[in-house]
DNA sequence: GAAATAGCTTGATAAATGTCAAGATAATTC
DNA sequence: GAATTATCTTGACATTTATCAAGCTATTTC
């Protein structure tokens, strides 16, 4: 499973194999069955986690119990709780497999270290860091300006991998609106 | 009004007065008056803007012509448009100010240098950007999961500088509901 | 300081979306 | 492969929120 990580590395940041073995020597694999927890809430997370096989979410708990999805993160994704990572406080999201999946872990301290020895690796993980806030940002805007349906378009366009992937359920929850309101918004979209 | 960016600086990052010269020599000061835009949808952004007196929002405007507010920055904070600043493509939001306000820019060019040049420059400004996204997170989470009225409430305590300083009805914008509907919440509450 | 504009509130009504419940089908588990 | 569980759909209805319109203040402009 390393060999995904290291097409992936190597398609986006130029690297030796001295560098691709200093990064091997400090990476864990770590496979999980679907409905495992990579996190859960109130444990610290500690680490980057890169998807190499399968698919996972983030998600919270409202105080109603209610679920709601902050990401999805499929093959060549990153996944992890930034905010307990930097902070070192106890995480409020999960995160777990939803399909059978195999992630490399490392590390807070190794990762750091990766970036301050080798500036390529630094470089292209500021630029997902970048493309990651802004991907956000336009995630609210579509949040509080879209309707129900305009939503699923948007969420059709932008993440096209997972529309036949994921639970519908699921993807109502990443949308915030109701699994009946997505359904009905299908159904809709078939009839034009 | 350099001023206040070097103490908002000497309190974020360790410079010596070289460095300062340095970030100085770099910087524009811009007057701006209330409803005067920074940034205007279909230019390229191509600095990095710290408000030092004021306060400024950005916002996206739909296909019926409505208004979305997705950033303000009062005092102390950065604003600008990053997707058109990483990519060079035009903008497509908006950046005005809503209150007569001053600015300091700092070209792409000059202020990438002063990442490479100031390691503790650079360091801050990750931080930031780090904390940026955890709070475009935050605020995901917040527009899917609450109500209305969560969501005033929830405002209030996380940019409590704002709530009576801009106008309501764009709150209610940054908040994706309508002023009408933040004009009973706030009402209600008052009840209680 | 009169006039114009912007901001806020309130009522009436409409529209969008959520909730609850039931049933159908598909997928998973033992 | 039978039983269980998960997923999706649909209907009926409730709730939330939006929209439209009017009026009232406060603020800004000339």
């Amino acid at each position: 499973m390393f060999e995904v990580f290291r097409k992936y590395l190597s398609s986006k940041a130029n690297l030796s194999d001295a560098d691709f073995e200093r990064i091997k020597a400090v990476s864990v694999i770590k496979k999980l069955r679907k409905h495992q927890y990579l996190l859960q809430e109130g444990d610290v997370w500690r680490s980057n986690a890169f998807v190499a096989k399968g698919c996972l979410r983030r998600y919270q708990i409202d105080a109603k119990g209610q679920e709601h999805i902050l990401t999805f993160a499929t093959e060549n994704w990153w996944i992890g709780d930034r905010d307990s990572l930097l902070t070192g406080n106890p995480a409020i999201s999960n995160i777990d497999a939803i399909e059978d999946s195999e992630v490399v872990l490392i590390n807070k301290e190794n990762f750091d270290q990766l970036c301050q020895q080798l500036p390529t690796f630094n470089e292209f993980i500021q630029t997902i860091l970048q493309k990651s806030f802004i991907a956000s940002q336009n995630r609210i805007y579509a949040t509080i300006s879209y309707t129900a349906e305009e939503k699923y378009q948007n969420f059709i366009s932008t993440r096209p991998e997972l529309a036949n992937r994921v639970p519908q359920h699921m993807i109502a929850s990443y949308l915030g609106i109701s699994a009946e309101t997505l359904s009905r918004v299908r159904n809709q979209m078939t009839k034009k």
